[in-house]
RNA sequence: GCCCGGAUGGCGGAAUAGGUAGACGCGCUGGUCUCAAAAACCAGUGAGGUAAAACUCGUGCCGGUUCGAUCCCGGCUCCGGGCACCA
């Protein structure tokens, strides 16, 4: 019998469970290995073939490393709370959880006949109040806390009201919101309300009033991506920017150690340079500018304080507060104008439009602090309110947008930097400005002749000495919005007294999602929530209707997985203290600003709690690439086309010895060829047509003494040499009936295949099911039952095959192309699943699913299977020793397996155990020594065929707790090398020499070769460079 | 516009340290076995060139460094991803 992996997988995949194999436990006389894949969305659709890309690389790891001695901790869990099951339950009214839970059920079904090596008792879903106790229980820790930026930590709100209550807040270094100071005395009069009101701007979670993309049709606010032109993308409601009172958490406290982490851990530059990005943050200072005629002055934010000596020009974002007070009689109207055009365009669209420059003088004039010269105050769009003080000064010489500005209202342009060792020039004739933070500057008083660098710090130094501005540091990142208007995810844990949030204390929690009558916003564009009834505190307190985002559930469970089902704590000291972080994360890249930030903040938030002990969460960081469906197409006849087509080939290049032409043109009646020789028209239409056309048709054609020939394209299908030989009689003169009448056909479909000459331009590309192609060869028959209107199609073949062709292109339903592993699995079984997947190159990089290549996966397996079955296929292993070959081999093997894993370069070790396999199969190798290491080896990638050899081996206990075999040197080491010699740098032929020569020998050894001559001759030998164990290279000329 | 990746046979990819380019697999061609097919096995397979060899060319393009470049440097082209009036 040939290997049957559908039992044997279905067999140990069933004693892995039972006996709990996988089931992990601290062991602190090991050390811990944590490998995370990043918990999916339980989609309706269950996995396709790209899933479980990252799910079997980490699985092969977290194996390697139980082999190697590692306590391995490798969970698996459902991110529950998402869209699609709300959209779902809106319009069928079925609750998202059971949705949810039919989904996760299918989901686990899936991932187990995997074979992977999850320690399932460890399972987390985000929409369990067990699990979203904790979540819950973390926003009660961000409200009662703020950040100390003195001690760079986040810091009880206790500790911050005894500063209140002693000092006031005039010394509180925080990150917070806007503030006004108060002193101690004051603190102490507060009401309640008030106090909660000054600690709200302190608090990490706190809310606040925010500009959102209300949606009133969807009842929900939408994120920018979600609105296009105003209108929802989904649905194309019409979206209003409204000021809303939302959560929000204070995650721009950390930018900075948002930052300095990131060079501490060991993930891909690109999502590093991602995440720099999104934080976005510029060094630069503050400096006021006094406005004239009034007391007011406009703060700036600048990251080049060296340039403001060129500073010609100040702007406001429209909506700037000062704009109303400072805009003169003349200008009023047209800056009206121009805020109304602008206010209700998103920040989005504003960007979008970036080539367009716009903008309206106030009529006002400012004093550049450094030059006292006044300058105009202007207002444009381009400058954003959300971003610095909403105000700049303009230095058109050295910024490019000032400097499209400035051209276009035809404003001062002057350079105060200059490139090193060149002179300043005439701005007038600049065609764009010199932004580089290198050069000299130039015509700015104090700081003339110092370099960029020194110069930015000077003016910031001064502009402090003087009391106008600041050193100061601006971030792009803003407090991420913690509410939804939605029904799934988890309640906020907070009731309102007297208009102001409260947190239930920590024994009230989880605070469960209540029933509601339907997933709805209320008539009032209430959430979801204020349908429940009751839904407030024993005292009758209001409870919060919004609940949270998605990444609230995601953001700390692998600190849950350390202790799952904990119910007194997150998780506890001890297991914390044991698994510490994740070692190995492996996930899209597509989390790179949502998940993997908002997890890096959270934990650092629980860090400083002292709850977490690593401030990073994700030590090693793996995105998987994605793989992309390979849709098979087929070719569907348009088949008038097609006749043209096929007759032209018959008439062209005088085939039947005179010359035709496409396309005549008499008057206004259009035929399809002509032969003017012999005044023939032939024209090629459908049955029907020609049936209502017939007369009318032979008539002209008898006026104006053409010939006619009428042919309906359902002949070209079996009458082609009739059609020929009326043509040729019509050519030869001969009476021809311009049209024979015949029963009409029903319509059928008609296909080509791929290589058919022609076929480009008489058919159009289908998409067709792959599972009805096979090695890109239509199953013509499955095909016909595949849609009704395929039953009667036809096909025209090549090779007696339909050839399909094939394109790249997203994994989706609507092209046929999506592979479902389970398949794969009945087909191939698991293992060959598994390896393939990781055979089909890097783990990282993109690629096309396609299924041609797994057949050779299955080949390796069943000859994996053959090394240890004779020729009867039973069981054979001799326990002879094995030769040094042999050895050789298995140590080779072990080498580069190891390595190769340890890089994670998974698609090299699947060729090393392929190699190996096929030199044992040469050498007729069955030896235990060799074979059984050889099982542990690849035990990782297939785990299956794995344990079911070792069991046939003898074994008693499983494959999985085996250890790694090591490599053995002694082995490896070679008798000879065959050394490439090479002349001027190409390689011209091979010499076998002893390993252990030395280079002198190597040398006179070569240059007594006798092909040496052939390639010295008539040259010099300039030079011999020996590389030992490599290569060998003879400079000749 | 800016930032980050990438480009190697018909296809997926390999070459870990500047040292035999194309490992391994697919596909294709021929063969063995078979009544036949499947499976399996064997041989060949970058391009040009040749009876076969020899030889020439060849890792997106142009140039450089080097005894030697897929790899390092400079300048481009194309593809993918991210960011985008961020002061």
């Amino acid at each position: 019998m040939d290997y049957q992996f559908t039992e044997v997988e279905k067999k140990w995949q069933e004693y892995w469970r039972q006996n709990k194999v996988y089931k992990v436990d601290i062991d602190s006389g090991k050390p811990k290995y944590y490998v995370l894949d990043m918990f999916p969305y339980p989609s309706g659709a269950g996995l396709h073939v790209g899933h479980p890309l990252g799910y079997i690389a980490s699985d092969i790891v977290a194996r390697y490393k139980r082999l190697k001695g590692f306590n391995v901790l490798h969970p698996m869990g459902y991110d529950a709370y998402g869209l699609p099951a709300e959209q779902y339950a809106i319009q069928t009214g079925t609750h998202p959880m059971i949705t949810t839970d039919k989904n996760i059920a299918r989901y686990r079904e899936q991932l187990d006949k995997i074979g992977f090596s999850y320690d399932w008792d460890r399972e987390v879903k985000t929409c369990d109040p067990a699990y979203y106790k904790w979540t819950q229980w973390t926003f009660i820790q961000l409200f009662h806390s703020w950040y100390n930026r003195d001690t760079e930590r986040a810091e009880p709100i206790e500790k911050l009201i005894a500063i209140f209550e002693t000092e006031g807040n005039a010394n509180v270094n925080a990150a917070s919101g806007d503030i006004n100071h108060f002193s101690a005395e004051q603190w102490l009069q507060m009401t309640e309300k008030q106090r909660q009101q000054y600690l709200m701007p302190y608090r990490l979670a706190y809310i606040d009033d925010t500009i959102v993309n209300w949606c009133p049709a969807l009842g929900t606010v939408l994120a920018n991506d979600e609105v296009s032109e105003g209108l929802s993308i989904r649905g194309g409601y019409p979206v209003e920017r409204k000021s809303m009172k939302q959560w929000l958490l204070r995650i721009t406290a950390y930018a900075d150690r948002l930052l300095d982490g990131l060079e501490t851990i060991d993930w891909s530059d690109s999502i590093k340079e991602i995440q720099r990005n999104w934080i976005g943050k510029s060094v630069g200072g503050t400096l006021r500018f006094a406005i004239r005629d009034t007391e007011l002055e406009i703060e700036v934010f600048t990251t080049r304080p060296d340039t403001v000596f060129g500073a010609s020009f100040m702007v406001l974002a429209p909506e700037h507060e000062v704009v109303g007070q400072i805009t003169a009689e003349a200008q009023l109207a047209e800056v009206e104008e121009y805020i109304r055009r602008t206010k209700n365009r998103s920040e989005r669209e504003r960007m979008t439009e970036v080539k367009k420059v716009s903008g309206v003088f106030t009529g006002a004039y400012a004093f550049n602090p450094f030059t006292e010269q006044p300058i105009p105050i202007w207002i444009a769009d381009y400058v954003l309110m959300g971003y610095g003080t909403g105000a700049i000064m303009a230095v058109p010489a050295h910024d490019s947008r000032d400097f499209a500005f400035a051209r276009y209202f035809q404003l001062p342009i002057i350079q105060v930097i200059t490139q090193k060792d060149e002179e300043p020039t005439d701005t007038a004739f600049w065609e764009t400005s010199y932004d580089a933070k290198e050069g000299i500057a130039v015509n700015s008083g104090f700081i003339n002749g110092m370099d960029v660098m020194d110069a930015i710090s000077a003016v910031v130094t001064e502009a402090e000495k003087k009391g106008i501005g600041t050193a100061k540091i601006n971030y792009r990142l803003r407090d991420a919005i913690f509410s939804r208007q939605r029904y799934w995810g988890e309640p906020f844990p907070v009731y309102y007294k007297d208009g102001m949030p409260y947190t239930l204390s920590e024994n009230e929690l989880p605070l469960e999602l209540p029933a509601i009558d339907a997933f709805l916003p209320t008539e009032t564009g209430e959430p979801p929530l204020a349908r429940a009834e009751n839904w407030k505190t024993k005292e009758g307190y209001p409870l919060e209707t919004n609940t949270m985002p998605g990444f609230a559930g995601s953001s700390g469970y692998y600190l849950r997985y350390m202790d799952p089902q904990n119910n007194h704590q997150y998780f506890s000291k001890e297991a914390v203290h044991y698994w510490k972080n994740v070692d190995l994360y492996i996930g899209g890249a597509e989390h790179a600003t949502g998940h993997l930030i908002y997890a890096r903040f959270w934990n650092m938030f629980l860090y400083d709690l002292g709850l977490a002990i690593k401030p990073e969460p994700f030590k090693k960081l793996i995105n998987q690439g994605m793989i992309q469906g390979r849709s098979n197409l087929v070719y569907r006849i348009n088949p008038e086309k097609m006749a043209e087509y096929v007759l032209w080939e018959e008439l062209r290049d005088k085939k039947l010895g005179v010359e035709f032409f496409q396309e005549f043109k008499s008057g206004s009646r259009r035929f399809d060829f002509y032969a003017p020789e012999v005044r023939l028209i032939i024209e090629i239409k459908r049955q029907q047509a020609l049936d209502k056309l017939a007369t009318a048709y032979e008539q002209w054609a008898k006026e104006q003494d053409y010939t006619l020939l009428l042919i309906p394209i359902r002949d070209f299908l079996d009458q082609r040499e009739q059609i020929v030989q009326r043509i040729k009689d019509a050519i030869a003169g001969k009476e021809v009936e311009a049209f024979v009448e015949k029963e009409s056909i029903e319509n059928f479909p008609a296909f080509v295949s791929k290589n058919i000459a022609g076929r480009e331009q008489y058919s159009d590309p289908i998409n067709v099911d792959i599972s009805l192609v096979h090695n890109d060869i239509l199953d013509i028959e499955a095909f016909k039952k595949w849609q009704p209107h395929l039953a009667d199609a036809r096909f025209v073949l090549e090779d007696g095959k339909y050839i399909c062709g094939y394109e790249v292109e997203k994994m989706s339903k609507s092209k046929f192309n999506v592979q479902n592993p389970d398949e794969l699995i009945d087909r191939y079984g698991a293992d060959t699943l598994r390896i393939y997947e990781m055979f089909l190159g890097p783990i990282e990089q993109s690629k096309p699913w396609d299924t041609q290549g797994i057949e050779g996966v299955f080949r390796f397996i069943r000859k994996l299977w053959r090394l240890f079955h004779n020729d009867q296929h039973t069981f054979s292993l001799s326990d002879e020793t094995p030769t040094d070959k042999e050895w050789r081999v298995l140590h080779k093997t072990i080498r580069k397996v190891e390595d190769d894993i340890e890089r994670y370069s998974f698609n090299t070790a699947v060729s090393a155990f392929m190699i190996g396999v096929n030199e044992l199969t040469e050498l007729k190798c069955n030896k235990r020594q060799i074979l059984e290491p050889f099982i542990i080896l690849i035990s990782p990638y297939a785990p299956h065929i794995a344990e079911e050899l070792w069991h046939l081996c003898g074994h008693e206990d499983t494959v999985v707790k085996q250890t790694f075999p090591v490599c053995d040197e002694r082995y490896l080491i070679q008798q000879s090398v065959v050394y490439p010699v090479s002349f001027n740098g190409k390689t011209r032929f091979k010499i076998e020499l002893p390993a252990d020569i030395e280079t002198n020998e190597i040398e006179s050894a070569v240059l007594a070769h006798q092909e040496t001559k052939r390639w010295t001759e008539g040259k010099q030998v300039r030079k011999i460079i020996v590389i030992p164990q490599r290569i060998i290279n003879i400079v000749v000329g």
